[in-house]
DNA sequence: TTCGAGGTGTTACTTATTTCGCGTTGTGGT
DNA sequence: ACCACAACGCGAAATAAGTAACACCTCGAA
């Protein structure tokens, strides 16, 4: 693996993920979501590391910074999946279907005929 | 914070993926893995730490250690993949299957037709 | 206009992580 | 028996991460 962007510390991660649940969020609300007691200081100074290092971006909403991941979530998701993939499911996408499906949670009639739909799809895209 | 297990560290996640995904490795193997280029001290170190916080075990083989994560693969890989959907999926499971069923790995005939199998049973179970 | 609440950046400091040199130990070959 | 080799653990130095105190800014209420 050849990683061209810095690995995030534990922190960071747990910041980029509270942003990625959130969507957008201001220092205070990021705050709220941290383990610990970090003081106000401690997070916005991580913030603005973070943004430092081009993972996040601000925009100032009144006199609030509010702060989104600079990878936009679609993308990131993508990565992250691909990652748990490779490594706990041998690349094997069936895999991860099936550890879904069997899980404990469990998904409604409606969403398991999309399923189904997307399953159609997918065959006959695979066959064109 | 509830959480009950120490978070990792950048390297010693780095570490445990690379168990998780050859299963069982001495850290020579480990090492091989890990970018940078790491000495072989430093990656036993590692290694060993990792082992005194109990997140991976070693048994002696022949003249080498060989070591393996503490929580089993499968355990692993289902929290895993229920923290990446609560931060990159809203906690819908639909959404990861759609995400991955329409990204560009294709699926085989035979790894559809077994998830097409899949999708029926969960029909059942959740219908009694 | 003066004050307090709620924001912000800078900076210095503490703690944790990461790295590796070095001495040790056990194996196999000669 | 002796040496070369390949692993191991320890301990201490270098680097990274995490934390908070402080000074400054802006808005709205008194």
């Amino acid at each position: 693996m050849s990683d061209t962007h810095h690995a995030l510390s534990r922190r960071e991660r747990q910041i980029m993920d509270i942003l990625y649940r959130r969507g957008r969020a201001a220092a205070a609300e990021v705050m709220e979501d941290l383990a610990g007691e970090p003081s106000s200081s401690t997070v916005r100074t991580q913030l603005r590391i973070l943004e430092s290092k081009g993972h996040v971006r601000h925009e100032e909403e009144g006199l609030r910074y509010v702060y989104t991941a600079a990878v936009p979530r679609h993308s990131a998701r993508r990565s992250a999946l691909r990652h748990l993939v490779e490594t706990f499911f041998d690349g094997s996408t069936e895999k991860v279907v099936s550890t879904l499906l069997g899980g404990d949670s469990r998904l409604t009639e409606p969403e398991l005929d999309r399923i189904a739909a997307l399953i159609e799809k997918a065959r006959k895209d695979g066959a064109k």
